[in-house]
DNA sequence: GACAAGGTAGACAAACTTGTCTACCTACTT
DNA sequence: AAGTAGGTAGACAAGTTTGTCTACCTTGTC
């Protein structure tokens, strides 16, 4: 057997990935995932005992990969804490700009599942805490007097340039984003 | 015929709405609606010809409901303009910390149906328009400069907030909106 | 060679979904 | 009375969905 032939799982992963991404997750079916991933019925099951092992095992794999790209990303650019803090919507803004954007996986889930006891919401909320992580220690060096509550409002605005990009179509959401920012970094420096 | 009979479709029109909102609109077929709501399905597909035409009726009666519910509440509330503007995450909070509550029906729907060419779709841009149109009026009368911007970043918080609510049940959103609220506006009256 | 692991195609089946239709009833209007 | 409008119960049907299963193949290990 090739490689490709043993990472069969992968295959499954990513292609359901991309699916469930692109037409949302109650819109594709395993049969669809199937025809699109060149496995066998047999061989999906083997790997993801039902539907909602799937999107379970899917949404971990999307959080990780975004959480490893945001970090990335977010890292190269700026070169003072204020700047990485305002920086972190440059980046959003370019994703939402991207031709393949249909909002945030994490929350088409949340609201796609409804039911907050899937796995896959607490995916959701374990990487927007993941992500106010990140804020806290990025507004702690930038000299915010409370990081937990500015690490909070960052998650709304997160959040809301988000919705915006979806449903409005608009990037511009990340730009009113950082204004915001920025006036609240003013805000909750220096007093 | 009693008034009752004669209202058919209000009562379907009520109970899908209610039905959608409680257990998400992809998770409810037709024939779960007309169980509920206790009309022949002959009389379902005589006022609403397709589902989709069903949910798009729900999203509007929704929409009119709910911005005549968040008028009605703001204008009760506050006495300065600014008062009013800040008064407006109380209103939600209430709304976000109430037993039915299950995330914002419009940003529900877009995210469910996942179809920007559905007719829904329009309905949600349309109400987060009237929303901006209030907040607008509101900030000129409080005297912020840039009463477009603001009412931009309002959108961010507001939806922000509620998906807060939803992923984190949490209505705290609301008071951490109003928080960073406060600061945009006092950042945009007075220079 | 025998067995295990991982793979193939796809048949099968129960349940669900949306929509069409039959047959009938009640009340109102002309 | 006849016709219209709005209503009832629910059968019917095609299509879709998730999951189970049959039959077979390839590769690697003992």
């Amino acid at each position: 057997m090739t490689t490709e032939i043993s990472s069969a799982r992968q295959q499954i992963l990513e292609t359901a990935s991309d699916l469930f991404y692109q037409k949302g997750i109650q819109h594709v079916g395993i049969n669809e995932v199937i025809a699109a991933s060149g496995v066998a019925k047999r061989t999906l099951y083997r790997w993801f005992p039902s539907k909602d092992l799937l999107i379970e095992a899917v949404m971990q794999y999307r959080a990780a990969q975004w959480s490893s790209w945001f970090e990335t990303a977010v890292s190269e650019r700026g070169n003072t804490p204020k700047e990485r803090l305002l920086s972190t919507f440059d980046v959003l803004r370019d994703w939402y700009a991207s031709p393949s954007f249909r909002g945030c996986p994490f929350i088409n889930a949340v609201l796609e599942i409804a039911d907050a006891s899937h796995k896959a919401h607490q995916v959701s909320i374990d990487l927007r805490e993941s992500i106010r992580q990140i804020i806290i220690r990025l507004a702690a060096e930038a000299g915010v007097k409370n990081p937990d509550l500015f690490s909070r409002q960052y998650l709304l605005l997160i959040g809301g340039a988000s919705l915006m990009a979806t449903i409005e179509q608009s990037p511009d959401g990340a730009t009113f984003a950082q204004t915001a920012l920025s006036v609240l970094i003013d805000a909750n420096i220096g007093d």
